[in-house]
DNA sequence: ATGGTTGATGTGAACGATCAAAAACCGGCA
DNA sequence: TGCCGGTTTTTGATCGTTCACATCAACCAT
C-alpha cells in the first residue's frame, strides 16, 4: 500500500482533499455524516498529516525549543532532569514537541534563535535561568516571539507580575527566610549564607530571603556582611568559605545548593561535633536526601507543566482554534518547601533515610 | 525587507534558483566564479534554506528521535544529564537536531516512532537501555531506520560484533570485575553483589563481570548464588538486602549502581564499624564523589559523541554526499574505569572529597 | 564541417498540506 | 419557477525547496 496522503484519503472517498483538511483542522465546518466517514477512512488507514507540508504553508512547527544549560555541577543536575521530563510531556500531551539546543553565552543563544526561527520555524521556547538585565527575554519581546521563562523578569524598577512576558518561578527567597526562621528560632544567633556572585536571578533571590529575615529579627547591616560569602558552586568552595564563616561567628548555615551545603556541613560538623549541622541545602536532590541533608525543594514538575500551559495557551491564542480554553496564570509564582532532615551525615538509622 | 529565499536571492543575482540550491547541496557541479559570488550573497543577505521545504522535498528532516527514559532513580539521573549534553551538542555540531519524546513501555516507544517517522520525517534515532529481547531494535532493523543503540545487542547466541546495528557501549562488566577483584586482592573471600533483577542488559553484565571473577577465584556455584541479591534500585532496598549478604557472610560489596552502594554502605559500616566499608557503586555520580564512595565510571560522553557518529555517518551513507568521512566503528565497547575513594562516609578531612 | 562528449546552468513538476474564493447544494418563500 | 441566504464542498494557487531533465556552449576527435 502506498503512502496515504490527502489526495489519495480524498479519492478513495470521492471528497476532495479541502474536506479532509477541514475534518482536521476545523471540523465544525463539516457536515456531521460526512465528518464521520471521513474520520472513519482516517482512523481505518491510519493517515497522518506530514507535519513538512503543514508547516511550510503555516509557517508553524508545533516544536519548542529549549537550550539546555550547561551543567555546572551534576550535583544539581537531577534537578534538570525532572524539569525536562515534566516538560516533553506536558507538551506531547499538547501536540507539540521539544527540540533542544545548547548554546555557549546569552549571545550565542541567542543567535541559536535566530537560527532555529528561521530554519525550523520553532514556534516558541523555554527559558531559563533568567537574570538581571537578561537580553535574551528583550530580545524575544521585541520580536514578538511567544515564549515562557523559568524564572522572574529581575528589575528593580518593575513588578514582576506587570511583566509582559509570561513566567513561572518558585519563591525561593521565602524558602531560605523560612530555613533562617527555624535557625533563629532554634536559638542560632549568627545563621551565615552560602551562595553564588551576585547576577543569577535565582541565587540572589535566595540570599534574599535569608538576609531579610535576619534584618527583621534584628541584625545590623554590618552584622550580615560578615556572615555571608559569594562563590561558585561546588563542595569544595562551600567547605572553604564555611571556614571563614564559621570565623566569623556562624554556628548554622543557608545555602544556595545543596553542593555548598555538603561542604558546608562537612566544616560545620568538624566545628561542633557534639550536635548536628545546622545547614540548609537547596533543591532537595537525591544526594541531600540520601545524606539527611535539610534542603528547600521545589516544586519543579508544577513549574514546567505551567511554563509549557501558558506557552501553548499564548499560541493557540494566535490562531483562530484557540478560542475556548481558560487562560492559565501568565505569571505565577510557586511555594518552595522546606524538606526538615534530621541531621548530616547519615546517622546509622537507615530507614528515616532516602524516599526514592 | 522580505524574506529571502532561493527564488528572490536568485533574481537579485541573475542565475536560477537550482543554482543557488546547487551551491548548497553540491558544490563542485558549480563553476568557481558563479559559486563564489553566490556564496557571498547568501553570506550578505542571510539566507538560510527551510527546513520545512527541504523535508517535504526530501522527507529529511535533519532530526534525531531521543526517548527520555522514566526517572526511576534521581541519584542516577545526573549520568542521563551528561549523555544527553552530549548528544545535543554532538548532534549540533553535524548539523541535526535533536527531538525528545516520552514513552511508557517499549511498546509505547515503537508507536512513538511510528508516529515521529510518518508525521515528523525524524531521520533515526538514539535508542538506551537496550535489553534483552528488545523489540524495539527488531522493529527499526526491519524496517531499515537507521539508529543507534546506547547499550549492545543482548543476545546469548550472537556475537554482539555481528550485530546488524550500531551501537556503543561500555564495557560495565569489566568495571565490576575489576571491583571484584581488588577486594579479592584486600583479603575478602566473600565478595557479595547487589543487582537489578535480571532483564536489564546492562545490570545482568554488571553482576556477570562479579560473578566470572569469582568464579575464576575458585568460588563454587552455590556459594555464589548465596552472595547475591537481585532487586529494584534504591538505597532502602540496597539496605536491606545488604543485611541478608551480611547473615550470609559477605564482607564486602559490589553494586550494580550508587543508589545501591548508598544503602548497602550504611549497613556494612553498622556492621563492621572498625574498617572503612568495603562497597563499590557504580556510575560515579556526584553522589558517590560527595561522600567518597568507590565507583565504577562511564564515559559517558564518549559513548554519545560515537553514538551520534555513527548515526550521521549512516545518514550520510544514504545520500550521495556522505562518501568522504571515515567510518566510525559500527560496534563499540569502551573501558568503564573504577575511580577508587577511601572510604564511606565522608571523614573528616574534606580536602580528599569532590572534585566537580 | 560533423557529431559526440562534457560541463554549467535553466526549466517544469513535484513534495503534501492550507488559504482564499468560487461553486454547488439546500430548503424556504414570493 | 426562480431567486435568496446560508451552509457545505470543491477548485486553483501557494508555501520553498529539490528532482529529473532540457538546454546551451565549448571542446575534441573524426
Amino acid at each position: 500500500m502506498a503512502k496515504t496522503t490527502l489526495v489519495t484519503l480524498a479519492d478513495s472517498l470521492g471528497v476532495s482533499r479541502q474536506t479532509i483538511s477541514n475534518v482536521i483542522n476545523a471540523p465544525h465546518r463539516v457536515k456531521p455524516a460526512t465528518r464521520e466517514r471521513v474520520e472513519a477512512a482516517i482512523a481505518a488507514s491510519g493517515y497522518r498529516p506530514s507535519a513538512a507540508a503543514r508547516q511550510l504553508r503555516t509557517r508553524r512547527s508545533m516544536n519548542l525549543g529549549l537550550r539546555l544549560m550547561p551543567v555546572h555541577d551534576g550535583i544539581n543536575g537531577s534537578i534538570l532532569d525532572r524539569f525536562l521530563h515534566s516538560l516533553t510531556e506536558t507538551a506531547q500531551r499538547e501536540g507539540y514537541r521539544l527540540t533542544l539546543f545548547s548554546a555557549d553565552s546569552d549571545a550565542d543563544e541567542i543567535g541559536q534563535y535566530e537560527e532555529l526561527l528561521q530554519v525550523a520555524d520553532i514556534d516558541g521556547f523555554v527559558i531559563t535561568g533568567t537574570h538581571h538585565g537578561d537580553r535574551r527575554t528583550a530580545w524575544l519581546m521585541d520580536r514578538d516571539i511567544p515564549f515562557a521563562a523559568f524564572g522572574r523578569p529581575w528589575s528593580e524598577t518593575e513588578d514582576p507580575f506587570l511583566s509582559r512576558h509570561a513566567w513561572v518561578d518558585v519563591d525561593g527567597g521565602a524558602g531560605t527566610a523560612e530555613a533562617t526562621a527555624l535557625f533563629l528560632a532554634e536559638g542560632h544567633t549568627s545563621v551565615g549564607f552560602l551562595g553564588w556572585p551576585s547576577g543569577s536571578g535565582a541565587g540572589d533571590d535566595r540570599r534574599a530571603g535569608w538576609q531579610r529575615t535576619l534584618a527583621a529579627a534584628g541584625v545590623g547591616t554590618a552584622r550580615i556582611l560578615e556572615l555571608t560569602a559569594s562563590i561558585d558552586d561546588g563542595i569544595q568552595t562551600g567547605a572553604v568559605a564555611t571556614r571563614h564563616l564559621i570565623a566569623a561567628g556562624a554556628t548554622a548555615i543557608v545555602c544556595a545548593s545543596d553542593s555548598l551545603a555538603l561542604g558546608a556541613a562537612a566544616q560545620l560538623r568538624e566545628a561542633f561535633p557534639d550536635r548536628p549541622a545546622a545547614v540548609t541545602g537547596f533543591d532537595d536532590t537525591p544526594v541531600a536526601a540520601a545524606v539527611g541533608l535539610s534542603s528547600v525543594a521545589q516544586p519543579i514538575e508544577d513549574a514546567a507543566r505551567h511554563a509549557i500551559a501558558v506557552l501553548t495557551h499564548q499560541l493557540a491564542e494566535t490562531t483562530a482554534a484557540g478560542a475556548g480554553a481558560p487562560a492559565p496564570d501568565k505569571h505565577l509564582l510557586l511555594p518552595a518547601t522546606l524538606a526538615r532532615r534530621t541531621s548530616y551525615p547519615l546517622g546509622g538509622d537507615i530507614s528515616t533515610v532516602g524516599s526514592s
